[in-house]
DNA sequence: ATAAATACCATACATTTGTATGGTAAATTA
DNA sequence: TAATTTACCATACAAATGTATGGTATTTAT
């Protein structure tokens, strides 16, 4: 019933999601114009009325940045992971985005966490998996026991955090692996942040 | 630094969380002026200046719905949580929530997916521990071999989908529980939803 | 070939929105 | 006691916002 969208239309419409799952803000028909280079608000306001008709949108009248994403179960927002962890065999964070997942739209991520993709089994003692999204939090401080993601030399880990009086220890949740003494100021340590939850998507048959 | 907020304020900001995670919407005064019943926007502009100057939010000016939650980080937003599953022993659905788990502001749940917190080792198997909620998609079309929440007479199980030529069979991830077949058009059975997701909250230590 | 949709522009208007300023009364703090 | 904070009200104003209407040129569909 609902047509297909235009290129253009798609784009406006990829924007209005972009800039929901960002600042949780839908725009205005002033932001829209300005993003597109038109000269009127009515150019974009045409878009979204042509949008609306196609029902991909749904827009409260007279309400300011009352756009409402009326397919929103159905959009998956894709979202950059910076990098892959692993516990055993630390591997490499990478400065952009090596891949991204589809979270579902009940992922707005706040805008200074980020997720990493688990790899490899050494997390399975604490119920983490092989692809499974870890969400880390950088600016929460960190409490003995917890879960959080480091940087050392360049590889990331995710291990549970343990503060003594003269150094750190990153223990593993598997016994084989031995817990790893960060002594104070080691130069290529770096704490990147604590774990917040662990997130997996079902999209693909597990097992 | 940041002092503590009143309980006016506090229910302001509340009441700014509440829609954010609601609609996605941060409110405008007029909106918050009417919701707390001042005849004046000038009133909850006061509030939000107050709010700000203790460092809760920060408005960004002139921008409309241009609240930003300084602490969105820190603040964990109560979602309730419909009911336990099982995959052995289906456990009741309650009419209202029996519980609310804490997502972070990751979670902006979609408004018609709920949540359902796991019970029991029976789904293990999928790697799905007790404690985890599972978030439930009501409005999406099952595919053969995805997980699905059921009801079948006022309990839930979480089961993985096969649609037969003559009947539903919802298969359990432990070889120990036999398939349940539904025959067509039985009664009491109820298809609730498709889940597109698995989250864990690490606040807690794990293991 | 004609109609419809698309993609822009321009202008006008009523509301909405954020902001600024000033005032009053009660509660809290110094 | 005096000063500050809190919690409201009232008014005024510029800018932002959604909306309506009309126009032009191109592309697409019938």
């Amino acid at each position: 019933m609902s047509k297909q969208l235009t290129k253009i239309q798609k784009a406006i419409l990829d924007f209005i999601i972009e800039m929901k799952s960002g600042s949780g803000l839908t725009p205005t028909l002033a932001e829209i114009a300005k993003k597109f280079g038109y000269k009127n608000r009515s150019t974009a306001q045409q878009h979204l009325q042509a949008i609306e008709k196609k029902g991909f949108i749904k827009r409260s009248p007279k309400l300011s940045r009352g756009i409402e994403l009326t397919l929103e179960d159905k959009f998956f927002i894709p979202r950059p992971i910076l990098g892959e962890v692993a516990a055993g065999n630390p591997l490499t964070i990478y400065p952009d985005a090596i891949d991204t997942i589809d979270l579902p739209t009940i992922a707005h991520m706040p805008r200074d966490s980020f997720l990493l993709k688990v790899k490899g089994d050494s997390l399975k003692d604490a119920y983490i998996f092989s692809g499974d999204i870890v969400i880390v939090n950088p600016n929460m401080e960190p409490v003995n026991g917890r879960f959080v993601a480091a940087v050392l030399d360049d590889a990331a880990v995710v291990k549970r955090f343990f503060k003594k009086p003269d150094c750190i220890e990153l223990h593993s949740e598997n016994p084989e692996y031995e817990p790893m003494i960060i002594e104070k100021e080691y130069p290529r340590f770096q704490l990147v942040g604590v774990v917040v939850g662990v997130y997996r998507t079902m999209d693909k048959k597990v097992g």
